[in-house]
DNA sequence: AAATGGACCAACCGCCTGGAT
DNA sequence: AATCCAGGCGGTTGGTCCATT
């Protein structure tokens, strides 16, 4: 076992702390990480013993190979999020960022460009349009609306204080994003050109889920 | 059976942010 | 306004397992 040059422990867990820090937390609750050490007695750094909770001792989380559907979301939350894993995996119950982050670097990112290579040979006979969306920063007071035509209006509501281009381009990025039916309901288009399937509703019920304007800090 | 290399994942590290002082 | 510090995050590392040679 390795120490820190303070003589903290580092490396993997013991049950027997696993023990100590379930302990303490169901005893004084989440939150004052640097008392938590202390309050279990376990010779740990206050971020150690955050990591370990939230990656691995909280209830509910789920272990075990990811669905095809969970990948399906993780692939389209990276696309709107990029590599925001912690807003991505609060978005998929029972999965922590590290897990999302993990699969991601693993397996995801391997598909991805298998899938690209597949679509790029495909794409020497056939020639296909490619939405090309440009990543544009969101103001928190860009929008507040569920609805994507209220979304736009509520950009334009603002395009006093924006350039109209600007307004202009991230309305058609917003719309080419969420256009479920653009490809006849075959799923969406990256801007790589890489084609990706919908769930269940696909974009339509994912847009009317309230939570993700919440991740999305609108 | 031993060596090697790749895949996977738990854990660490460094940085950023926001609240308190 | 400046500084400090805890909490949180994403990138990276290192250990373990397993398949292949």
């Amino acid at each position: 076992m390795v120490s820190s040059p303070l003589g903290m422990r580092k490396g993997a867990w013991t049950k027997e702390e696993d023990n100590l820090l379930r302990k303490c937390i169901g005893k004084y609750g989440e939150g004052k990480w640097n008392l938590v050490p202390l309050r279990a007695g376990l010779n740990r750094c206050r971020k150690s013993c955050r990591m370990r909770w939230l990656n691995y001792l909280t209830p509910n989380i789920k272990r075990g190979d990811f669905t095809r559907d969970e990948d399906d979301l993780i692939i389209r939350l990276h696309k709107l999020l990029g590599n925001r894993w912690s807003l991505i995996a609060g978005r998929i119950p029972g999965r922590t960022a590290n897990d999302v982050k993990n699969h991601w670097n693993t397996h995801l990112q391997k598909k991805l460009v298998a899938q690209k290579e597949d679509t790029d040979k495909s794409q020497k006979t056939t020639k296909s349009t490619i939405l090309k969306p440009r990543p544009l920063a969101f103001s928190k007071t860009m929008a507040c609306s569920i609805e994507s035509s209220a979304f736009e209006q509520n950009i334009r509501r603002n395009e006093n204080s924006s350039s109209p281009k600007v307004i202009e381009g991230s309305i058609k990025w917003w719309n080419n994003l969420l256009d479920t039916k653009e490809n006849g309901d075959q799923g969406t288009t990256l801007s790589n050109g890489l084609s990706l399937g919908f769930l269940e509703g696909g974009w339509e019920d994912f847009c009317h889920d309230k939570n993700i304007w919440e991740i999305l800090e609108f």
